[in-house]
DNA sequence: CGACAAACGGGGCGGGCGTTCCGTATATTC
DNA sequence: GAATATACGGAACGCCCGCCCCGTTTGTCG
């Protein structure tokens, strides 16, 4: 692979990654191919789809909650990262809402798994209700991001949080 | 105003409040139109812009949330309607959620101050935390809409009311 | 029934956007 | 530095959709 090619496929993809965060997946890829200082061929050859350019930039935040959940962190402020994160980036928060990106297996299923043992641990500690499953938990997350968003920060997340407990 | 026009305004309508409710508001006007029987060119002339249109609709709604907080229900059943409605109601979900759609102000007040006055009772008689405001509500509600589309049912809503519990 | 205004329908226009194509430019190799 | 493969940019294509136009139809009224 040409250095130059090399080069703009990273432009690309943290331009993308930026671009995508702030104003969801409706934005042109015009748009993020001027941002990006390149023309809209090139990202087609790296990209042979809008729909696999967003899926590369989502894959990458699927890996950095599987690290987060990994993390040893407390179950609640996992909660919080995972709105924050959707609140922060659009793209996120629609592929996870809409389901209408479909994000590798494997990373789904790591993500869901690291997931799965983190709420265990909460539930064995007596810290959330047992008879939550990690599917309500993550739609409970959508529905939060969705009340963040509306409100424009994430203090009533805390409600959810509380009517968690045993 | 002639007998068709009449007939066919109200079929229109009748129509655009099924179709926006399943599809949400990204559905063209030319299908509203097709399933209406009608042309597009007749849906322009009664509803000069597509967004009047879709106000026409969702005010009917805003009028009958209104009128279901006057009506003395309790609080938690009224929270279940608007998530009910809402899940039954892309369109109108869109159009609390976004907030793109501009209703007209004084149907748009009448509907907050009934819900201030239902959210006020609750909370002198101590259903409710003192500390949350109308506009809390209003955003916990499009959450529990998000996370009730995302699951399919409205299960998860008791955990946002156990929440708001004092 | 006849005349006229009102309403109808659907083809067409314009703008937006995903995707492709191809003439040009540039990195690489010898 | 020449030859070649590789990559680049942005014009162009096709599709979708909101909205408009106008020839035709239909309701209304004397």
């Amino acid at each position: 692979m040409r250095a130059d090619a090399r080069r703009n496929r990273q432009r690309i993809l943290d331009t993308a990654y930026d671009v995508l965060a702030a104003e969801g997946v409706g934005v042109p890829i015009d748009e993020i191919a001027r941002r990006a200082g390149v023309g809209a061929g090139t990202v087609y050859r790296h990209f042979p789809t809008k729909e696999s350019l967003i899926e590369a930039v989502v894959l990458d935040r699927i890996h950095a909650m599987t690290d987060k959940a990994r993390s040893g962190i407390d179950f609640t402020a996992f909660f919080a990262f995972m709105v924050e994160a959707g609140l922060a980036n659009r793209a996120i928060a629609d592929a996870l809402a809409s389901g209408g990106y479909q994000i590798p297996a494997d990373a789904e299923a790591a993500l869901n798994t690291a997931f799965a043992e983190l709420l265990q641990k909460a539930q064995t500690a007596e810290t959330i209700r047992s008879d939550i499953t990690p599917d309500d938990l993550k739609a409970l997350i959508v529905g939060c991001v969705a009340t963040a968003r509306h409100r424009g920060d994430t203090d009533l997340v805390q409600i959810v949080v509380d009517g968690l407990r045993p």
